[in-house]
DNA sequence: GATGAATGAGCGTTCATTCAT
DNA sequence: TATGAATGAACGCTCATTCAT
């Protein structure tokens, strides 16, 4: 049998992912305003100042989460094979699964665009959302091409369209978790996918 | 004929409604995480410990801001007046002008409802939403009657969809604020308005 | 009997001035490397956060106290009166009475000075030590313009060494207070007042 | 011939010394107040853990300081040859060279100083501080037997006198290096050395 | 009603020190 | 010997709230 040493490197990147997961779980339950460092700490079983150890200051941890909440969310935009309908298809299936099993990523998603309104990590936000809005233009565009949708569609407006509307549907996802599926299925209606 | 000083009732009243706005005003500009009731005592010229004479808590003072909040919101629906298509061509018209004059608005209703998600006035959060959402449906439904749209809609959903579209963009007033304009063109286009 | 009100004025004035002699205190027994804000709060009776509202900041509280510290070492050389030779021979007076009833004077001197060498508060001590080292050459000055020292000196050097050599010995006030009895009597030998 | 590595006990020996350079020239720069055992740890390029295996404690590897401190001081009366006159003229010629280019001596020697006023290390201060008073006392009363001097002097007053004038313009070398330049000046004309 | 003073609880962060590897 | 990880205790400071005047 083979031996399995505990890779180093690889403790100090789980604890750090252990930590940056916990912020998220916890600006997803409690916001931004709710967020403390200690917390999140004790969550992964830490001292609040071995926090430190892995990130220098809050605003540190808070922006690995962006990066976090980002990538897993353009991560439904990856691998999307066949034609433009089947891709669209599949980027909704996505989406759906998305809103029931994982609801925080678009409630951080909220808090994290509103408080850029506010001038924190701004230009960050502003380049994420446009790469979200220019991958389902592409996708759009390609299906405009090939008369696909059933009806003429603007793929720049129908992309900025979809974006806003799951945005606002984000804010709504512990309250109101509806919302999101009726977003959805408009979408649908849009491209006449259903 | 008597003297009638500014009654101490008008004047406390006065006072509270200088303190929501204050505290409005501030919530839009840093949100939640960034309100301190010192510093809304203070935009109103009284001492912080004054303010407590108004509102007993911080948490009453953002209750009263949320009531304020869609008060002014839910105004853009009052006395729309002629057929249904001049009641949703005057409200997109008033929306468009509370996008460049008033997007505070905006912003503090998203601030409120992610906060709402978080379990804070929830409920009353669900109920303005639907109130909302119900008075959209009342004067689509009425067009659908006349077949006013141009086209087949479904009233409810697209009452729905208008609400959450103009809740996303809300979210990006003061980064993207053509997000805002790009939604209401989006509505004008599906209603047949434009 | 007259009525005697607590003028709230003073009381304000009382503590800051408390809080001012409680960190030149602990300033005196534990050097900058020992001060607490929290510790002095405590001296006045008063609970850490209060200080705050005296003064912002622990800086600030600082220099507070070097200015105290600076008015209680200028107050040696007010009101003497005169002939030179009668000024300086107050002046040593005070300065005799000072090293063995408020050591901590010229301990918290040292202390601020040798801050200052690390930049803090740096052109304050300069200029407040220049202030001091004049004011004994005008006094010395005087005396030589009447051959009053029994010997030629020159004021100026005279001057600067007082001062240096006074320094010196209030770097060790406590552990060897003798040390500045012979430099006063050193300085007494200079100019022949003994 | 056996190759003769870099024995073990040296390397250690090297390494305890760099670690009390990189803690001396802290302490010259930021004082007590700003000495932090991790900067001067990494100053040797070693991990602020290691630096335990070298000192037990910061208040070990301070006391070394003072060691290497005092030593250094000390070694300006070293070897000093030829009659009184001439020895205090190199001693002085060696002050002078301190001054200008190793002020950090004089700066860390007055922050030891101070520090031991505040309990820390008092007696081994003291007994240094002897030391040095009592060399100068020997080659002062040497020259008063030979009527080096020019003039009447009390060799132990005179020896006191010079190590607490030194000793004050070390509070100042810094912000006013001329003072010690002046306190040396002045030590030549007591001594008619110029 | 209005205020300055006061407070307790808590925050993000620092740092000397310990310890398993 | 050397280190990264971890920790407890503390620090300066903030803030909503209370209270006597």
């Amino acid at each position: 049998m083979a031996i399995t040493p505990h890779d180093s490197t690889s403790v100090k990147t789980d604890r750090r992912h252990a930590l940056i997961v916990a912020a998220f779980e916890t600006i997803a339950e409690r916001g931004y305003e709710g967020l403390r460092v200690r917390d999140v700490a004790y969550q992964v079983g830490i001292n609040g100042a071995t926090l430190h150890h892995y990130f220098a200051t809050k605003e540190v941890l808070i922006q690995a989460v962006l990066v976090y909440t980002n990538e897993r969310l353009h991560s439904l935009l990856h691998d999307l094979a066949g034609t433009p309908v089947e891709q669209m298809r599949e980027y909704l299936r996505r989406l759906r699964l998305l809103v029931r099993t994982e609801p925080e990523l678009l409630i951080v998603l909220a808090e994290t665009n509103l408080r850029a309104q506010h001038g924190l990590a701004q230009s960050y936000a502003i380049q994420q959302d446009a790469y979200w809005q220019n991958q389902l233009e592409n996708i759009l565009s390609a299906g405009v091409a090939q008369q696909a949708w059933g009806r003429v569609i603007e793929s720049a407006a129908m992309a900025a369209t979809i974006v806003t509307l799951v945005e606002g549907a984000g804010l709504w996802l512990t309250a109101r978790p509806d919302k999101a599926e009726a977003a959805i299925r408009q979408i649908e209606q849009w491209l006449a996918l259903n």
